[in-house]
DNA sequence: GGCCTTCTGTACGCCAAAGCACAGTCAGCC
DNA sequence: GGCTGACTGTGCTTTGGCGTACAGAAGGCC
């Protein structure tokens, strides 16, 4: 596991590092697997390596709708990092691999000693969800999903990876048929190709150029924040 | 200035309280100040007693939007606590009133020290901004409005305040005829009453019902918080 | 092979909101 | 009083997306 790590776990300092990782424990995370649900007692805080995880809210009657999307640069358990003892949003994990896991109670340990982890962890979450509130309101589907698709092949390290336009829709927060149509758009354009769920990204620098602006913003502030 | 305090300052242990305040001055918030520009360095973070201020965001060549509210209950410069120099949002005087202000230096400082203080102002940061997304991305204008109209009613702890349908677009982040069509109908019904730029809540029960349940939720949100 | 389920494509009508244009209306100022 | 500028109201057309319904296509299983 050194050679993939956490990003976050990576920037920290060695000692912090250290003590860190003496308190995780290695997981798998399978696809479809609910790392957590939205109004239950948060347990666990995870640190992926590979593989990535949806952020999913949910309103009264309407679709559900992804507003943050974790992998190998960030953290789930953010609301425990607050002091918040329930998940205000649903996990889900979309892509497979393996995570550091760590218990609430270590992580709040670790936190009160650490205080680049407390500001990495932070600063990465308030970034994610800036970024897509204007965006939400704003950007059409063709770009939001082209956006979407990038930045799960960036997650899942892969240019081929498994999604149906249904469970895009619900990411989205729009109907199927939305997600068929725009599909089929950037199919026809040649930047990508699927076929029964698998999603190969054909043309990436064309996906780039299709996406919503929202996607280089994101990952300027993310190399930013590196550098 | 201590009957009406800024609530996350009340909410301090007293030692915490007091080192803080000692590091804060009072200032005067006019309407249509910039306490920041998004871009710009951050200097001071505010903690509202009176009136209140709206965060903006804006993408390209769409209008502007309001991505949070922050009032007595709340404080300017997250960002900051995250140890991020330049503002992401743009920060405008909203409702006529004072705050506290410190320095981003001290503020660094009192964070370092202050646990609470640290919990409570990203507690209340990230609340709001999970609140808004999946409002903007399927709540309707009329009742987005209400909410608005509703909210700042709550931070100018009054029913009446100044906000012309221009402005209410950019906050909502639609077009200006849309707000005049939306707030017609809430006029209408006989839920509030304006007249350039005036207006006035005359039937808050009802205002409630017409509002998006974000409004609610938020409430309760917050006031789980105090309890 | 045949059935069933899952996934994808297409086709309606409908509506909220956008873009654009222009007409009132009120307040303040010279 | 009359001008000017800010504010509000109305009337178009266009459009992106919704809700719904149904039909084809591909894979798994018996």
């Amino acid at each position: 596991m050194d050679a993939a790590q956490n990003h976050l776990i990576t920037l920290l300092p060695r000692t912090d590092r250290q003590r860190l990782l003496a308190r995780c424990e290695p997981v798998q995370l399978v696809v479809g697997d609910v790392l957590c649900e939205s109004g239950a007692v948060l347990r666990d805080a995870y640190f992926p390596v590979h593989g990535f995880i949806s952020l999913l809210t949910r309103i009264e009657d309407h679709p559900s709708l992804e507003v943050g999307m974790v992998g190998r640069e960030g953290f789930l358990g953010a609301a425990l990092a607050l002091g918040v003892k329930i998940a205000p949003l649903r996990a889900l994990v979309q892509g497979p691999g393996v995570a550091w896991r760590i218990s609430a109670v270590d992580l709040r340990r670790e936190l009160a000693d650490s205080t680049a982890l407390r500001t990495h962890i932070l600063r990465y979450v308030f970034e994610q969800m800036a970024t897509s509130a204007a965006c939400l309101r704003f950007h059409l589907i063709g770009p939001r999903l082209a956006r979407w698709l990038l930045m799960s092949a960036d997650r899942a390290h892969a240019d081929q990876f498994h999604v149906t336009h249904t469970f895009l829709a619900s990411m989205l927060g729009v109907r199927r048929v939305g997600v068929t149509v725009a599909a089929g758009a950037l199919q026809r354009l040649g930047l990508i190709d699927y076929h029964r769920g698998e999603v190969v990204v054909v043309n990436r620098a064309g996906l780039e150029a299709a996406a919503c602006p929202c996607y280089a913003r994101q990952r300027l502030a993310y190399e930013a924040q590196l550098g």
